[in-house]
DNA sequence: TCCCAGGTGTCGA
DNA sequence: TCGACACATGGG
C-alpha cells in the first residue's frame, strides 16, 4: 500500500488531534488496548489491528488510480508529486466532530491541546460527558456553547447514525442544523468521519489557494469554488481538497 | 504588541 | 444574498 504515514498522520487530519507520536511510531488506545503504527521497509501496526488499521488508513484506496483522476493541471501537478503517499483517514464520526468544532477560528497546535483537554482513557468524552461535565478546564472559548448545543442536539435525536444511509447533500444539510457546524466544518466531518470522499471543505488556506490558482485571483464565491471543485475533481475532490491543502500551508513532515 | 488561526451565528442593508 | 462584526484563546 502506497502510504507516506508521518504525512497522513500530521496533514490536519482527526489523527493529528488524537494520535500520539514518538520518533514515527504512533500510538492511542484502540477498545482500552495499544494500538501502535509504524513505518520500517513497510507499515507495520500491532498485528491485532490489523482490520482496524486496513479501515483507518482507508487501505482500499488506490491511490495511482486517484492520481490519475485528480491530477487534471499543473498546480494538482505538483501537489500531488511533492506529498505523494498521502492519505485520506477514516475516523470515528463523533471524535472527528468534535475535533473540527475544535477547530473553528484556531490553529492545529491549539485544536490538538483542546481535543486532548477533552479525551479520558484514550476516547473524547461521549456528548453525555460533554453535555452535563464542566468542561472549562479546557479552555476552547466561545467554541464550548457550540460543543454543548451540538451535543445537546444528539441526545435529544438528531441522529449521526443516519448519516451512514445519505446522500451526500442531505448529509450535509442534516449536519449544519447542528449548532455551530457550518458548511467547513461538516465537510470535514463527511470527510474524516464518514468516508464521503466527494467533500471539499473550503477554509483560508483552501479559499486563497483556489482563488489564486483557479479564479485569476478574483474573489469568489464558497459555491462557486465548491461547485468547480466537484465538476474537476469529482468523487475524488476530498483527496483533491488535502493535497491542496498541504500544497497551500507547504507542509514538511 | 499585533496578527492570525482547517469558521459560525447574527444582524442590517 | 452579501458584508461586517463579535466571539475566546493562545501560537508565532
Amino acid at each position: 500500500m502506497l502510504i507516506d504515514l508521518s504525512l497522513t498522520m500530521k496533514s490536519g487530519q482527526t489523527p493529528e488531534f488524537v494520535w500520539d507520536e514518538n520518533n514515527g511510531r504512533f500510538s492511542r488506545l484502540v477498545g482500552g488496548k495499544l494500538c501502535e503504527i509504524w513505518h520500517e521497509n513497510r507499515l507495520r501496526f500491532t498485528p491485532e489491528f490489523e482490520s482496524y488499521v486496513a479501515d483507518f488508513l482507508r487501505a482500499g484506496d488506490y491511490l495511482e488510480k486517484i492520481y490519475k483522476k485528480i491530477n487534471t493541471d499543473e498546480v494538482m501537478g505538483k501537489a500531488v508529486k511533492k506529498y505523494r503517499g498521502l492519505r485520506i483517514t477514516k475516523n470515528d464520526p463523533w471524535e472527528t466532530t468534535l475535533s473540527f468544532i475544535c477547530s473553528i477560528n484556531n490553529n492545529i497546535k491549539r485544536i490538538r491541546k483542546n481535543v486532548q483537554s477533552l479525551m479520558i482513557n484514550g476516547k473524547v468524552m461521549t456528548p453525555e460527558e460533554i453535555l452535563n461535565a464542566d468542561i472549562s478546564f479546557a479552555r476552547l472559548g466561545f467554541r464550548q456553547k457550540f460543543l454543548k448545543k451540538t451535543a445537546e442536539m444528539i441526545i435529544g435525536g438528531h441522529s449521526m447514525e443516519e448519516i451512514k444511509t445519505m446522500k451526500y447533500d442531505e448529509a450535509i444539510e442534516h449536519l449544519t442544523k447542528l449548532h455551530g457546524i457550518g458548511d467547513k466544518v461538516a465537510n470535514c466531518v463527511l470527510l474524516f468521519g464518514y468516508g464521503f470522499l466527494e467533500s471539499f471543505p473550503i477554509d483560508t488556506w483552501i479559499r486563497k489557494m483556489m482563488t489564486e490558482n483557479y479564479f485569476g485571483g478574483k474573489k469568489t464565491s464558497d459555491e462557486k469554488i465548491t461547485d468547480f471543485a466537484f465538476d474537476r475533481w469529482g468523487k475524488y475532490a476530498g483527496y483533491a481538497n488535502q493535497y491542496l491543502f498541504c500544497y497551500a500551508r507547504g507542509v514538511r513532515v
